[in-house]
RNA sequence: GGAGGGGUACCCAAGCGGCCAACGGGGGCAGACUGUAAAUCUGCUGGCUAUGCCUUCGUAGGUUCGAAUCCUACCCCCUCCA
């Protein structure tokens, strides 16, 4: 008993609800490790720190003994989710999706045991459906039930366009919980139409319906829409530490308390304690550093992280220049080279245009002196450190 | 099938013959302030061999000295009727 309600409890943690937490009761009570389903499209090359939200929690199913099923949704991936959208999806070439794909199983064993992890791809049934079992499955709802969602419903009051495949999606998702069998399936509050479908159509081929667990959408960079590749405010977890550092640090006060809620391994009553110490008159930078460092080390090791740090108190606290500097030559014309073309070709800034923005707005430094003249030219054989901006260096060696 | 409305830059959205590389807002970038915070303020936000030239307002043509703006055809979206 006491078992279960610690497991119960870990299932819990982060979670925005349960449909129904009695029948999830019972099921840990049969004592047989449950089927734990959780899909993901294979729209973008890689996971993001969003994603993982839901991947820490087949984590926590995963250390409570339950079997795992990480879903690759490479055929509804053909269709694109509408959850949440207010414009169609663009679908995906084949291709696309098996590159995806692939990169999505290699990065999500950082944080799911391989061992213990089935990795299921939904073209395998869904492509034995055929025509015909995609229009019993259509006949299974109704085109009332699909505009009760709040995101069509939206698109078709503001004269949005809604193709009919897009209503095809929920019901392949929930055919995939028919085809696995799942016990539970887990996804973002965006998915509860999604998810509850599976219910609908578990019930209807015999099955006991799953249960489903909600958690909420990891809000990206920007504070205020979700985390997804689409906005650019994401942190994806393949990315070098100190990008990975450099963005966490980036977030505000308050996003920081979140991202401890819902990316963070930390016990709920360690975190309270940090939130204490800032009441206290703590620096919320030196708590955020330690988010930082949490989760840089769980995407690359102990190691990187400390660099990370150390290196990100040089660069931006102490104002000093990067550890590694990208070295750069520029063929020069005729011994010189204009300053705006150096930027462009150095990669510095994507367009002379630009470059002469920028010198405009004094974001331009070379060896740290600020340059204002936009007709500057550098003559044949100069090295310079060349900085645009805060984030943007190069030593740049003229030719 | 019929009638009407609409397609403008990353997004929303003005413009409806020259003053339009195109108002305004969002986003983004840069500067100031900082904790690379956030918030705020300021500026910028098509490209180039650069005081000029080239490309861009669904697509293709046409009218005109001149078109995002007018005309024709086509494509796409929405609404109402059937």
């Amino acid at each position: 008993m006491g078992d279960i309600e610690n497991a119960l409890e870990l299932i819990k943690r982060g979670a925005d609800e349960i449909f129904s937490e009695e029948e999830l009761i019972t099921r840990l009570k049969r004592g047989k490790p449950l089927r734990v389903k959780a899909g993901f499209d294979p729209t973008a090359p890689d996971l993001h720190l969003g994603h993982t939200v839901l991947i820490n929690k087949l984590r926590h199913f995963q250390e409570l003994g339950h079997h795992i099923l990480f879903l690759i949704g490479d055929f509804t991936g053909l269709i694109g989710d509408p959850s949440g959208r207010n414009v169609t999806r663009k679908p995906l070439t084949p291709d696309e999706i098996k590159d995806n794909a692939k990169t999505y199983e290699d990065q999500v064993f950082k944080i799911l045991d391989r061992e213990k992890t089935e990795v299921c791809f939904n073209s395998s049934w869904c492509e034995d459906l055929g025509a015909a079992g995609m229009i019993s499955l259509a006949a299974k709802s109704t085109v009332a039930r699909m505009l009760e969602r709040d995101d069509f419903k939206k698109r078709y009051a503001s004269n949005q366009p809604i193709s009919i495949h897009e209503f095809l999606y929920p019901l392949m998702q929930g055919y995939d919980s028919v085809a696995m069998e799942a016990d539970v399936e887990l996804g973002g509050t965006d998915q509860i139409f999604n998810l509850l479908m599976g219910r609908e159509l578990q019930k209807d081929a015999g099955q006991e319906p799953q249960i489903v667990l909600t958690m909420p959408l990891l809000e990206g960079l920007d504070g205020v829409q979700k985390m997804s590749k689409s906005y650019g405010n994401y942190i994806g977890i393949d990315e070098p530490p100190g990008e990975i550092f450099g963005k966490l640090m980036s977030v505000s006060d308050d996003l920081m308390w979140r991202y401890f809620e819902l990316l963070s391994f930390r016990p709920t009553n360690e975190i309270e304690g940090l939130k204490q110490s800032v009441n206290d008159g703590m620096n919320p930078r030196d708590i955020k550093i330690q988010l930082a460092e949490e989760i840089v080390a769980r995407f690359h090791d102990e190691k990187a992280a400390n660099n990370a740090r150390d290196e990100f108190a040089n660069r931006f606290r102490h104002g000093q220049l990067p550890e590694e500097i990208p070295e750069v030559s520029v063929e020069s014309n005729d011994g010189e080279a204009a300053l705006v073309h150096v930027l462009k070709q150095a990669g510095l800034t994507s367009s002379t245009s630009e470059a002469i923005r920028m010198i405009k707005q004094g974001a331009v430094k070379i060896d740290n002196e600020k340059v204002s003249d936009k007709d500057l030219k550098l003559q044949s054989g100069d090295s310079n450190i060349i900085q645009v901006g805060k984030r943007k260096v190069a030593k740049v060696t003229i030719k």
